[in-house]
RNA sequence: GCUCCGAUAGUGUAGUCCGGCCAAUCAUCUCGGCCUCUCGAGCCGAGGACCGGGGUUCAAAUCCCCGUCGGAGCACCA
């Protein structure tokens, strides 16, 4: 039976239903196209992906790109590459950018119904009043005087001369809801479409949500404010609202996260690109050698739940341990290799590639008598003169110098393990060099011959190191995921 | 300043809606033990939490109030 099964179960089991009639669900992960996705966006992405999974519905993918000076014509691939990774397959991929229209039709039914106006007061002047519970001059104006407005809007007014606000309540206890604005002139070029006339987010989602059919919302409670000024449109428009489900936030410690301030890092040069190992985005976690299914189990390990959660990468390391370490075969690795002369027999070693699996085979590691070797410089440094140590797979030494190290062939007894001696992982000292990329520092080392047969992507554990993934082939770089 | 959300072990989470079966779940984590060969896996054992104060009640992690702390919004961004 596949162990995947239970664990499928178990997530299922665990998360809780979503509210209203799921029968037909449809859901929807509606990014910003500014950047590759990272582990923040993962959670709605995942969220959305499971439920539609779960209750044989739909998901949608909605380019939310009507900002045209927040869209970068890159991260449209980007983000789709990002969700296959995942595992999320979107039933459909829609964009905004190609649905300006549609806005501006709604926009106008909402200054028909006078949901909606359209607002030539300077900005500041504005809050100002909305911040004093008061009504900006235009508000009062009659549909005739908006729909004149609105159509100057396309042709007349300049960017920042007009804006269509929807009409909510002036005394609205929460001043973020009060007559919030839905459309807007921006002169910024589109990479994707020629206007001028953008709607602002809350008119697009309302109106992408009903058109298609979206029955759940879940997403950030960032967008809780969003959900409420949202509802104001349903109402004007005699719609019925979809479910919305608000997740809090994921508290990432330890990496940047931000899409603007990775760009300008990786312009800099401080960062290689977007799959930066210290980065947090989801390229750059899977080049580190960490499963899709890894996040996805972390992600939805912290449910629907609204209030914030710390990310913990031990967590995710510990799902991640899980799904590797069948399939990851052995190897030494000797990080900051320090040279060990060592008086003895020559012997050939047959360490297997994994000890679960001995039907895997060994792999050889020749060793000449009165070999030259490498050992871990840490251990060696603990090393003083009469200890006794064993070479693992190898055989056992008595430290006879540490400075330089050497030490004796004492026998191949395994029973001198009950007396607790420190096993070492080593390799001989002319064992080819790799490098291992780690996000607080690399690690330079010898590394076993055997290891040139590994392809890129082929993830392994270097015994008494960690889990790393096979970055480039020649010459050999990995990227460490976890111990 | 105004508004909204949240608060269970180091971390995440279940339970909270419909109070009792919760001296509180599961995972991770930490520590110890086992294991003739990893600081991995596995097995065994241990540790660790209902933010504080009032109230309602026979009974509160669960309901109410106040406070504290944390987060978010008040953009012609998403």
């Amino acid at each position: 039976m596949d162990p995947s099964f239970f664990e499928g179960e178990r997530e299922e089991r665990e998360l809780p239903d979503l509210p209203g009639d799921t029968s037909s669900a449809v859901l929807r992960f509606a990014p910003n196209p500014s950047g590759p996705l990272h582990l923040g966006h993962a959670r709605a992405a995942v969220l959305n992906d499971h439920y539609a999974e779960r209750y044989g519905g739909e998901l949608f993918l909605r380019f939310e790109d009507t900002d045209p000076s927040r869209v970068d014509p890159k991260a449209y691939e980007l983000i789709e590459g990002d969700l296959a990774w995942l595992g999320v397959e979107p039933d459909k991929t829609v964009f905004q950018s190609d649905r300006i229209e549609v806005y501006h039709e709604y926009a106008e039914k909402l200054v028909e119904v006078e949901g909606a106006y359209v607002c030539t007061c300077p900005e500041e002047e504005f809050h100002e009043l909305r911040n004093a519970a008061e009504e900006c001059p235009c508000r009062p104006l009659p549909v005739d005087k908006n729909r004149e407005r609105f159509e100057r809007m396309f042709d007349d007014y300049g960017e920042g001369e007009a804006a269509v606000r929807v009409r909510t309540d002036v005394e609205h206890p929460d001043p973020a809801l009060r007559d919030f604005p839905a459309m807007r002139i921006s002169e910024a070029p589109h990479p994707r479409v020629d206007a001028r006339v953008y709607p602002l987010m809350n008119l697009s989602v309302a109106v992408d949500d009903h058109l298609l059919g979206v029955t759940h919302v879940i997403r950030g409670k960032d967008h809780l404010a969003n959900t409420r000024r949202q509802l104001f449109i349903y109402e004007h428009l005699g719609w019925e609202p979809p479910e919305y489900v608000h997740h809090g936030h994921l508290h990432v410690g330890g990496v940047v996260l931000s899409t603007s301030e990775i760009r300008t890092r990786i312009d800099d040069g401080q960062y290689g690109g977007w799959d930066d190992i210290e980065l947090g985005t989801l390229r750059a976690i899977g080049r580190r050698g960490i499963r899709p299914k890894a996040v996805r189990e972390t992600v939805l390990s912290h449910g629907l739940s609204e209030n914030d959660a710390e990310f913990s990468w031990k967590n995710l390391y510990a799902a991640n341990r899980k799904l590797v370490d069948d399939g990851s075969d052995r190897y030494f690795f000797v990080p900051g290799p320090a040279t060990l002369r060592v008086e003895g027999p020559g012997f050939e070693a047959t360490p297997p590639l994994h000890p679960d699996h001995p039907e895997r085979g060994t792999r050889e590691i020749e060793v000449s008598e009165d070999p030259v070797l490498v050992v871990p410089s840490g251990d060696a440094d603990d090393l003083s003169v009469g200890d006794r140590l064993r070479l693992k797979d190898l055989y056992n030494l008595e430290v006879t110098s540490t400075d330089p190290l050497r030490a004796n062939y004492v026998g191949n007894d395994l029973s001198i393990l009950k007396d607790g001696v420190p096993i070492l992982q080593w390799l001989p000292a002319d064992s080819p060099e790799t490098r291992v990329l780690k996000p607080d520092g690399d690690d330079s080392g010898a590394l076993e011959p055997a290891a040139a047969d590994l392809k890129v992507g082929d993830i392994v554990q270097f015994e008494r190191y960690g889990f790393c993934r096979l970055d480039e082939v020649s010459p050999p770089v990995f990227c460490y995921a976890h111990a």
